[in-house]
DNA sequence: AAACTGACTAATA
DNA sequence: CTATTAGCCAGTT
């Protein structure tokens, strides 16, 4: 795997429990500014065995991008403490990590 | 080396 | 709200 992804993975690793971070916000906090698809990317080539919370990002409207494991996805944010929208959306002003906070 | 791809984002209309 | 356009650029083929 490429060693750029690894930073993209321990910013992933950050995200405090029962908050969620968009791409774009990783990308700024990996170093790389507005390579949100790279994140994304990324978190495709993660595998099984892997422990980055990819869960935890979602894209900028505060949704879990269109893939197989979405559903998978919601599910886990939900156990963590995320609330939903009924339209599945989750509210960024409320759930949005804001680095620097202390868990 | 060149073309293609993509879990995105922001701006317009 | 939806649809379209353009920007972004490393990894894959």
């Amino acid at each position: 795997m490429s060693a750029s992804y690894e930073k993209i993975y321990s910013t992933v690793k950050r995200i405090p429990r029962g908050q969620v971070a968009t791409y774009g916000q990783i990308a700024e906090l990996s170093g790389i500014p507005r390579q949100a698809r790279r994140i994304g990317y990324a978190l495709s080539a993660l595998d099984d065995g892997s422990v980055v919370p990819w869960q935890r990002v979602i894209n900028s409207k505060g949704e879990i991008s269109e893939r197989p494991f979405a559903d998978l996805q919601q599910t886990l944010l939900k156990k963590e403490g995320v609330v939903f929208s009924k339209e599945g959306r989750i509210d960024l002003t409320r759930f949005q990590w804001k680095p620097g906070q202390r868990t």
